[in-house]
This record gives C-alpha cells, sequence and structure tokens, in this order.
RNA sequence: GGGCCUAUAGCUCAGUUGGUUAGAGCGCACGCCUGAUAAGCGUGAGGUGAGUGGUUCAAUUCCACUUAGGCCCA
C-alpha cells in the first residue's frame, strides 16, 4: 500500500485526536519551536487571558488568531517567542473563590484569613491555567507551553510553565517600577472621589470596568419632592430623583440657566419647574410666571432632611448647571456631591458642602439618625413614607432605566466617596495619544480614532482597590500625610525598618508584605503601606516589558526590564498584539500604551489587529447564566478545532461572529468537498500505484486543463501570501475555498475519464502529478489555519511516501508561487468556457431538457473582445452540455434565434389616438418581426386600422425579443447560448437509449451487482423503444456490460416496470458471471 | 450632547483608484448526475442597495443631512 485508506465522511475530532497524539510521541511542538532558532525575529505580545474559569468558544475565537498569525510567521522563517500569558490577580479571581467557600462578604475574607484566601486565589490561577492550557493545545494552539501539567502541591510550577503570570514576582516588581516613575513626573495622588461602588464587593468599580454588561434595565422609585424655598411664603420647588437615599445628603439643586422655568400655581401651592416638563403636575395649574433659570440662582431652600445630625448649620444653595435636559424628571436637579459624580464635580466648583452618607458595606453611617445603620439596599419605601409623612412628597412613580450593576456579582451600584489613588492624566494624556499615533497600522483603522477618543476624555487613572488579591501597591503613607512609593525589591530591602525577615521568602503580597514598615522621609516616622492592592489593568498592563526575557529564566529578577534590556531590546516593540476589541480601547490597549509611554515614550506594538465579540448563532450574547454559553473544549469535541478555525479565519473580524453548530456544519460542508478531493486521489493512486516521488510535471505533456489549475494554484499562493502579510484570513478562506471548488468542480470533473481508463499512459500521469502538486502546496497555504486537518493530508501524501520530507507539514516553508505558470489569458478561456456551460444548463433547464438528451447544435455569442473559443473549449462545452455542433459562435450570434414583438405603451399610444387606442394597441401587438424592424430601423411606421392611416414612432412601443420556436436561450451579459430543441428520429433514440442505460444501472445497483458483472437484459416494450434499442444496441451492451439484449421475458435476479421518457418497459436483468 | 461603527436577497454576509446587468452561502423551488454515491452538481425565484439631497458624464461606492441599530464617552 502506498496511502492510507481514508474514510468516505471525516470525523473531524476523531482525526484531531490521532493527529495530537502524532504530535505528542514525536513532540513535533517542541521542535516546531525551535525550528527558526538564530533566524529574523517577528515578535508577537500575547494579552494574558484570565486563568479563572475553562475556555469559552470566544477565547478560542481569539487565540485560534493568535496561533495562525505566529504559524504563518513560522512557515515564513522567522524567529518567534511563542509565548502565552495568563492574568492572575484581581476581583475576579477573589469573586470565583469567595463563591467556592460560601462567602458573603469581605468580612468573611478576613475571618478566614487574608492569607489563606490569597493562596485559594493562587492555587485556583494555578489550576486553571492548566485547564486553558489543555484546551489551547486541543484546539492546536502551539505556544511555548512549557511543563504544565504540575501537580497542586508542587512549589515550582510557575517557573515550569513557560508561560508568563501576571502574579509573578518579576511582573509586580516591574509594575512598582512603573508606578516610581508615575510618582517622579509627580502623577500620583491620593485623591477623594465619587465613584461607581460595589456595596458587596466592598470596593470601587472603576470606569474601565463597567463594560457592556455593567448596565441592567432596572425599575427605581422615581420621586418628586417639595423643596421649601427660604424666605418664599408657600413657594416650593419640584424637585425628581430617582435614588431617594441620596435626599439624605442633598446641598443643592441645580437650574439650567437659560432654559424656561415656570412658576406655577396648583392645589393653592405655588411650585417652580421647567416649562417642558409641567406635565408632572397633578390636577389643575395656573402658569403665574415664565422666567430663565438664572433667575432662580442664589435662592436657598430647606432640604427635606434638614433634621439629620449630618446637615446641621448646611446651606442649601440653587446652582447654575447647563447639562440639565427637558427630557425626563421636573428641569431642577437635586445635587448630593457625596453620592454622585456630577454632583460631586459641580459641589466643588460651587462650593457645596460634601455630604458623604454611607461606609464601605452600604450602611449609613452615625449622624443620619433613623437611618444609620440601616442598608440602603432597604431605604428606598421608608424614606418615601418619611417624605410623605411630612408633606413633602409631591409624586411617586416606577422607573425603569439603565442602571449600572457589578459586573462580577450583579449587585447594583452606589456611589460613594472615597479616597482613591490617582495617576494624573493631565499631561499624559497628550503623551499616550502621540503614543498612539505612532502605531504603524490600526486593524480595523478605525481604531486609533476610537482609542484618541478614550484618551481625550478619560478620567484620570484609580490605581487601588481595597481587596486582597492583587499587586500590593508600593505606597507608603505616613500620618504626616507625606507618600513613599518604593520601585524595587531591593530598595525595600533597603527601606525597611521592620518586617524584612517575615516577608522575605514571600511574594510582594498581602498580607506578608504588610508587615513591612519603612522610615518616612519627612518625619521619620515608621509608616505602613496602604491595605489597597492595584487595578489588575496594571498587571496586564505592564507585560510588554515584564514578560519579554529570556525563556529559560523567566523569574530573576535582574535578567530583564529594567535592569538588563539586552533580550528585551531585541523583541520589542512587539510587530503584531491582536485582542478583541470592544472592551480593550479602554483596556488593554490604553494602558500597555500608557505603561510604555511613561517607560519608554512609545507604542508597545507596531500593528494591532482586532475583533469583534463572539454571540451565539441566533446573534444574542453568550452568558453562562443564559444558557447559550460553549466551552471550547465541547465545541472541539463536537465540531472539531479545525472546523472552528476555519469558521473563525473565515470570519470578517470587524463583525461579530455568531458562533453555532448550524454556521459549523455550513463549513464543514465545505471541508468535505477538499476532504474529496484528497479522498479522490487517495482512491484512484491506490488503484494505480502512482508513486509521485522523484516524479516531475513536465511542460509537454500538460493538457491545458493542467496549465489552468497549475496557473490557478499560484495565483492562489501568492494571493494567500499577500493575504496573510496584512493579517487577512478572511480573504485567504475565501480564495482558498473559491480554490476547493475549481478542483473539485472543474479539474477533477473533467479529468476524471483520465485517472479511470485502464492504461497507465503519461496523460494519466500528468493528471496524477498535477492533482498532487495542487494537494500538498494546498496544504502548505492552509496548514496556519487547518493544523490537523492538514498533518494529516501531509503524512498520508508526503511522508509516507518520502523519509527525506520534513516530519509535519508544519516544518514546511510556506509555498513560493511560480508566476511563470500564472496564465490570465487561459484562465480567462476556462472561466468563459464555464460561463458559457453554465447557461447552457439554463437553457436547457428552461426547455425541460435533461443533460441525458442528446441534442442537435448550439449557438453561442460572446463579447467582442473575447478572443473566440479554441477547439478545446468548444469540446468541453459541447462534452457537458451533451450537444453535437456549435452551429455559430459570434458576437452577434444570436440574432437568428430571437423575434422581435412589440407591447404598445397606453401611456404613450392614449392621447395620440384616443378612442380608438385599443385597436391601435392590438394592431401593434399582432405587428411582425420585419415590421418593427422597419420601425427600429425608421423610427416609425405606418398602418391601417379599420381603413384609417396612423402613424406610430419608436417611443410608443415597447420592444421584446421572443426566442423562436425549436430554441431555447439563456443571456447573461455579452454572453448567451441558444439551444436548438429540435428532436430528429436520431436524437430521440438515442436519449431514450441513455434513460434505458441509466435506469439499467440502477437496477445492476439495485441487485447488487459487481461493477464487472456481465448480464443478459430481457425487454418487453413498445415498437418505438425496440426501434431505438435495435438502432443502438451495441452502445447499450457495451454501457451496461451486456452480452445480450433480446426481447421477450425471462426470470431474473431482478425485474422492474421502468418509465422511459414515457413509455413503458419491462426490464428483467439476469447475472452471466461474476468475478470477484 | 460628543466620538466611532453599521444599514445590500427571507437569514448570515461579500463587494475600492466611482464604470455595462450588485455577488456568495444557507433556506426555498425545480432539476441533473449516478465509477468521489447515506456524496456530488446545476438552474431558478428573491434587491426601489435605509431615506433625502449634493459632487460627477456616471454613485452601492465620495460628501452632507435624516432615520434606525450597535459600541464608547459625557
Amino acid at each position: 500500500m502506498l496511502f492510507k485508506e481514508v474514510p468516505k465522511n471525516l470525523d473531524f475530532p476523531e482525526m484531531e485526536h490521532e493527529i495530537a497524539g502524532f504530535w505528542q510521541k514525536n513532540d513535533i511542538i517542541a521542535k516546531y519551536l525551535d525550528k527558526n532558532k538564530g533566524k529574523k525575529k517577528w515578535s508577537f505580545q500575547d494579552g494574558p487571558i484570565t486563568a479563572n474559569n475553562p475556555m469559552g468558544v470566544h477565547h478560542a475565537w481569539g487565540r485560534s488568531y493568535k496561533d495562525m498569525f505566529q504559524r504563518y510567521k513560522t512557515m515564513k522563517g522567522f524567529e518567534q517567542r511563542y509565548q502565552n500569558g495568563f492574568d492572575c490577580q484581581g476581583l475576579w479571581v477573589e469573586v470565583e473563590v469567595e463563591k467556592e467557600l460560601g462567602f458573603k462578604s469581605k468580612k468573611d475574607i478576613e475571618k478566614y484569613g487574608i492569607d489563606k484566601f490569597v493562596q485559594k486565589c493562587r492555587d485556583r490561577v494555578h489550576k486553571y491555567s492548566m485547564v486553558q492550557t489543555e484546551s489551547s493545545v486541543r484546539i492546536g494552539m502551539w505556544m511555548d507551553w512549557g511543563e504544565w501539567k504540575t501537580s497542586m502541591d508542587d512549589k515550582d510550577w510557575m517557573k515550569k510553565s513557560h508561560s508568563y503570570y501576571t502574579m509573578s514576582e518579576v511582573n509586580n516588581y516591574t509594575i512598582w517600577h512603573f508606578l516610581k516613575k508615575c510618582h517622579e513626573r509627580g502623577f500620583i495622588y491620593e485623591g477623594v472621589d465619587v465613584m461607581p461602588w460595589c456595596a458587596r464587593c466592598g470596593t470601587a468599580i472603576s470606569d474601565m470596568e463597567i463594560a457592556t454588561e455593567g448596565y441592567q434595565e432596572l425599575t427605581h422609585k422615581g420621586v418628586i419632592v417639595r423643596f421649601e424655598i427660604i424666605g418664599r411664603e408657600n413657594e416650593f420647588f419640584l424637585v425628581w430623583t430617582t435614588t431617594p437615599w441620596t435626599l439624605t445628603s442633598n446641598t443643592g439643586v441645580a437650574v439650567h440657566p437659560t432654559l424656561t422655568y415656570v412658576k406655577v400655581k396648583n392645589n393653592g401651592v405655588i411650585y417652580y419647574l421647567a416649562k417642558a416638563l409641567v406635565n408632572v403636575l397633578k390636577g389643575e395649574y395656573k402658569i403665574l410666571q415664565e422666567l430663565p433659570g438664572k433667575d432662580l440662582l442664589g435662592l436657598i431652600y430647606k432640604c427635606p432632611f434638614n433634621y439629620l445630625p449630618a446637615q446641621k448649620d448646611v446651606i442649601h444653595k440653587v446652582i447654575p448647571w447647563e447639562d440639565i435636559t427637558e427630557s425626563e424628571g421636573t428641569g431642577i436637579v437635586h445635587i448630593a456631591p457625596g453620592c454622585g459624580k456630577e454632583d460631586f464635580a459641580l459641589g466643588k466648583e460651587f462650593d457645596l458642602k460634601t455630604i458623604a452618607p454611607l461606609d464601605e458595606l452600604g450602611i449609613y453611617l452615625p449622624g443620619f439618625d433613623w437611618l444609620s445603620g440601616k442598608d440602603v439596599k432597604d431605604v428606598a419605601q421608608p424614606i418615601i413614607e418619611d417624605l410623605d409623612k411630612r408633606g413633602l412628597l409631591y409624586n411617586v412613580e416606577d422607573y425603569t432605566h439603565r442602571y449600572p450593576v457589578c459586573w462580577r456579582c450583579n449587585s447594583e451600584l452606589i456611589f460613594r466617596l472615597v479616597d482613591e489613588w490617582f495617576i494624573s492624566m493631565n499631561t499624559l494624556r497628550h503623551e499616550i495619544a502621540e503614543s498612539a499615533k505612532q502605531v504603524e497600522r490600526w486593524i480595523p483603522s478605525y481604531g486609533l480614532a476610537h482609542e484618541l477618543d478614550w484618551l481625550k476624555n478619560m478620567a484620570d487613572w484609580c490605581i487601588s482597590k481595597k481587596r486582597y488579591w492583587g499587586l500590593a501597591l508600593p505606597i507608603w503613607k505616613c500620618k504626616c500625610g507625606h507618600f513613599t512609593i518604593i520601585g524595587s525589591k531591593e530598595e525595600l530591602q533597603q527601606r525597611a525598618v521592620e518586617g524584612w525577615d517575615e516577608f522575605a521568602g514571600n511574594s510582594p503580597h498581602r498580607p506578608w508584605i504588610d508587615r513591612i514598615k519603612i522610615k518616612c522621609e519627612k518625619c521619620g516616622k515608621l509608616t505602613m503601606r496602604i491595605p489597597d492592592v492595584g487595578n489588575p489593568w496594571l498587571d496586564a498592563g505592564i507585560v510588554p516589558f515584564s514578560t519579554i526575557r529570556p525563556p529559560d529564566d523567566m523569574h530573576t529578577l535582574d535578567n530583564g526590564y529594567p535592569y538588563d534590556k539586552t533580550y528585551w531590546q531585541e523583541w520589542f516593540p512587539a510587530d503584531l498584539i491582536s485582542e478583541s476589541l470592544p472592551g480593550q480601547f479602554r483596556n488593554w490597549f490604553y494602558v500597555i500604551l500608557t505603561m510604555s509611554t511613561v517607560l519608554e515614550k512609545k507604542p508597545p506594538f507596531k500593528v494591532l489587529q482586532g475583533y469583534a465579540s463572539l454571540h451565539d448563532e441566533h446573534g444574542e450574547e453568550m452568558h453562562k447564566s443564559k444558557g447559550n454559553a460553549i466551552w471550547s473544549d465541547d465545541a472541539a469535541e463536537k465540531v472539531g478545532a479545525d472546523i472552528m478555525r476555519w469558521m473563525f479565519a473565515k470570519h470578517n473580524p470587524v463583525q461579530n461572529l455568531n458562533f453555532g453548530y448550524g454556521p459549523a456544519k455550513e463549513i464543514k460542508r465545505v471541508l468535505l468537498t477538499l476532504w474529496n478531493v484528497y479522498s479522490f486521489f487517495i482512491t484512484y493512486a491506490e488503484i494505480d500505484q502512482f508513486n509521485p516521488v522523484n516524479k516531475k510535471i513536465s511542460e509537454s505533456n500538460l493538457r491545458k486543463l493542467d496549465k489552468w489549475i497549475l496557473s490557478k494554484l499560484n495565483s492562489l499562493i501568492e494571493q494567500c501570501d499577500k493575504a496573510y502579510d496584512n493579517f487577512d484570513l478572511t480573504s485567504v478562506v475565501k480564495i482558498s475555498e473559491k480554490f476547493f471548488e475549481d478542483l473539485s468542480n472543474w479539474y477533477i470533473r473533467r479529468s476524471r475519464k483520465r485517472f479511470w481508463k485502464s492504461e497507465n499512459d503519461i496523460d494519466k500521469e500528468a493528471a496524477y502529478l498535477v492533482l498532487y502538486e495542487c494537494l500538498v502546496k494546498l496544504i502548505r497555504i492552509i496548514a496556519p489555519i487547518m493544523p490537523f486537518f492538514c498533518e494529516h493530508m501531509y503524512q498520508n501524501l508526503v511522508k509516507n511516501l518520502d523519509q527525506n520530507a520534513p516530519e509535519s507539514v508544519h516544518f514546511c516553508d510556506f509555498p513560493e508561487p511560480d508566476s511563470k505558470r500564472i496564465n490570465p489569458t487561459l484562465e480567462q478561456e476556462i472561466s468563459m468556457t464555464r460561463t458559457i456551460v453554465s447557461l447552457g444548463r439554463a437553457a436547457r433547464n428552461k426547455a425541460n431538457m435533461k443533460i441525458r438528451q442528446p441534442l442537435a447544435s448550439m449557438t453561442i455569442n460572446v463579447p467582442g473582445e473575447c478572443p473566440g473559443l479554441s477547439d478545446d473549449a468548444k469540446h468541453t462545452i459541447l462534452e457537458e452540455l451533451n450537444i453535437k455542433t456549435v452551429k455559430a459562435i459570434g458576437t452577434d450570434a444570436l440574432s437568428q434565434v430571437y423575434m422581435f414583438s412589440a407591447v404598445p405603451i397606453f401611456d404613450k399610444i392614449g392621447p395620440k389616438f384616443a378612442k380608438s387606442v385599443n385597436k391601435v394597441g392590438q394592431w401593434i401587438k399582432s405587428l411582425s418581426h420585419e415590421k418593427i424592424e422597419q420601425l427600429i430601423n425608421a423610427g416609425s411606421l405606418k398602418g391601417t386600422v379599420h381603413g384609417e392611416t396612423i402613424a406610430i414612432s419608436k417611443e410608443d412601443i415597447e420592444i421584446r425579443k421572443i426566442e423562436v420556436p425549436g430554441a431555447s436561450v439563456m443571456i447573461q451579459g455579452d454572453y448567451g447560448v441558444s439551444i436548438d430543441t429540435k428532436l430528429t428520429q436520431d436524437l430521440e433514440y438515442e436519449g431514450l437509449i441513455r434513460e434505458l442505460i441509466h435506469k439499467t444501472q440502477l437496477m445492476r445497483k439495485e441487485a447488487n451487482f459487481n461493477l464487472t458483472d456481465r448480464i443478459k437484459i430481457f425487454y418487453q416494450t413498445d415498437e418505438k423503444l425496440k426501434d431505438a434499442i435495435t438502432d443502438n444496441l451495441d452502445y447499450l451492451k457495451s454501457e451496461t456490460l451486456a452480452l445480450e439484449a433480446n426481447e421477450g421475458l425471462q426470470t431474473g435476479e431482478i425485474e422492474k416496470t421502468l418509465d422511459i421518457n414515457g413509455i413503458q418497459a419491462k426490464i428483467t436483468l439476469q447475472r452471466v458471471s461474476t468475478e470477484t
């Protein structure tokens, strides 16, 4: 056996497991990683995946891109780092561990012990990084994984894995270095701000984190409250809010200075509100006065909760605010600077008092009377009742709006005044924008505009989190107010006055790091580290600096940035990053640009390739809670990794991808075309014992068809190379699929007889060699996209025969196109031939003439500039269409098959002929072809209708072309085909015989005869078919392998009554001999 | 309110120096092939290219505005 037999229908997952076994057994991945050592470098920077859960199909999408780009560059001979990265620290891991342990709040964590909790977080990362590595390998992602199946109590597991981990010492200390640089430029400050806050997690949620799923449609109480104006009797502001709990901290109201407000009398009371919003009033009202908002400025009022101790001595003012809209509420906006972001900013600007009512778990602080100690979640209704009791409630209604929720635990966020640490973006934002502009290419190109928009609008970066598992912010703050930022482990050791011994040997995490005390530079007192941990985007943002270090020594502090930049410089900046678009402009892209700008004043990547979101097959977002999420492993086992990868690559990355098993089936069908080609080749090459080793394609033996497919093949190589180089996988897939189609539906279909014939001549060998060439080149083109499938074919087609060939298709170079083979003229000729054939089929379809019925002749119309049809092309067309001759070919060949007919345009002839219009219309319809030609040539035509002479012009009629009887015509552009549908007796008889042969073959199959069994045919039918059989007896016998065909009835293996083009025929088949 | 993206067949989407007649897959209908066969192939129907205006000899393509949807920000 030359080749391994291949199954007719490919089971992708099964094949992939077999190939994965082969790779493992022969250490293929390691050899692949080594292949280009010492050659020119191409640098890919992996954005870390959070090692917190199994991989979803959305991860598989992105990771497939990363793998495909790197594989292509490997085939092009570049040395790469193949470094994968895991994101480890942050709230998302904590939340999962809390769930595991059944914790409800931060108190549970403190009770459990921070050290144990942190260890649990570490373990989770360890576990899921292994799970994700396995899933990545399953989908064919070849990275430098190192040793990754480590036991949970292996202390060195992180070193054994070659992936980077953002919780590593190296990563954390490099962030310290960055923060110190920021501090040296004065960017770091501790600020008070109102932040979105999750009371369950007990932490601020940064702007960056309120992502798409950070909002939910929620219903709250919208209340309208009366604010009594001081110094004006019986006059009130009407103020609307959806967060009654914030009324306790109200210190002002805002009006739009130029909008029109009204003073109205309603139920005997005077109210103020925006004119456009008077429909909120209940009952009758009378407008007493219209006034611009600015006329209300300077008034003071009684806050509804002025009895609370926290409100003591507060003056409540009216202030201007231009962002007020007339779309909802009352146009007078309640301002609580301690409970809202804009409120806080306005409060600062207009010197309002700030009252912060809640502690970090959302409980009212002392000073709020009956509310103190109550949970903010539970106070809306009591507050409304309290207001009502005191006569201050004007109205209350349900109000549904999009409201921010915690993106991890789904709790409603509140806005809370907090002390957090920030990096100021005042000057930095411009520098980052400059870096962004230096990026060579954003794919898609709108990326730069998008990033710049974010940079223009973003707030200062809040880097602190009041949590446990994360970067220990290296900030030691003294009671005197001074703070110190430590930039490295070394510096920490030098500065440590207490606690170093306890800390040494641990990673720079809580709680160990918190033991260390240093001396305040200013007052000399011992100071503690602030308890906050870092925002996790610090962790991911530093990786262009912290992770580019010698792969055999990833964890030594001083052999990489910033101590020893030798290795780092060879790989920085990255040639490519590839990540999901929607969130990353304000996340990863933003933070790596920021950190790189501070550290190196330039962008850390040259090209960014981004992609949209993955949805389910109905276009819905995937959520675990919704039940429509799909794990990568499940998808791989169900449809196969290569099918997923092909689907991913085919998709336009800017669009959301709808992933599902339905779409996967479509992909499989396309790939089965290629599989069928391969399986066809194997089947026949095996029969003929065709061995391509040491054989070369000889130009002189090639047919036109061979030259054509070789031209297509080399165009394909050229175009795919270009597309890959452009990171445009969509094009690679689309033009490859077109090639599968050309190869299968034209090259093989037209070449079948060459493979079937019994003699092994040079023509047959040429066909084998050409098909072989196409297959082995093709698999090298698409190997980066379908590593398993291509490996399978490679092993069977190449390695199986040639021990000197590279061990794996993934060690092969990307094919070089042979431009001499590319022949556009030939490609055009075949394309023309195929167009004509398809028109011929359409014409047959229209006339209801199946291919089996031979026809006498056809006429072909071709465009003027076309060089005419070669004999070869003509022959192909006739054979494909089962037609005897071509009657005419030319630019005007179809003129004879059409007749003109005219249809009156009544709009035109109506006014001309008034009452006789119907008669004229009939006359027009009856005009002959020749008369219409006259009309066309002369522009007008005279005639007699009911004794009257009339004249019509060209414009009065619509000219239609109709086919002459006996022809069926199809036109497409300048191409046209007319087939002669008239049947002579010979043609009819031949058609009958072919129908009979076809049905006899079906009977042979049904009777389970072997392909080579000889038979006898007995028939009983009418005269016409009998004549037809007599006339074509030899043909019938040779096609059906019949020794005899006789009239009469006999018993046999199978007997049937057939319908042969409407003629009944009783047929019996007898088997005469059988070969085994 | 500002920025970005999108709008093409029932569905999912292609379509560039602006140029005859806007394409594909799926689905649907009809059919072909029967030596790749629990496969393969073809043909057909289906479009006022979201709307309006502009630039141009010519606009799905360029520009402006409007509408609808999506994303980001305020």
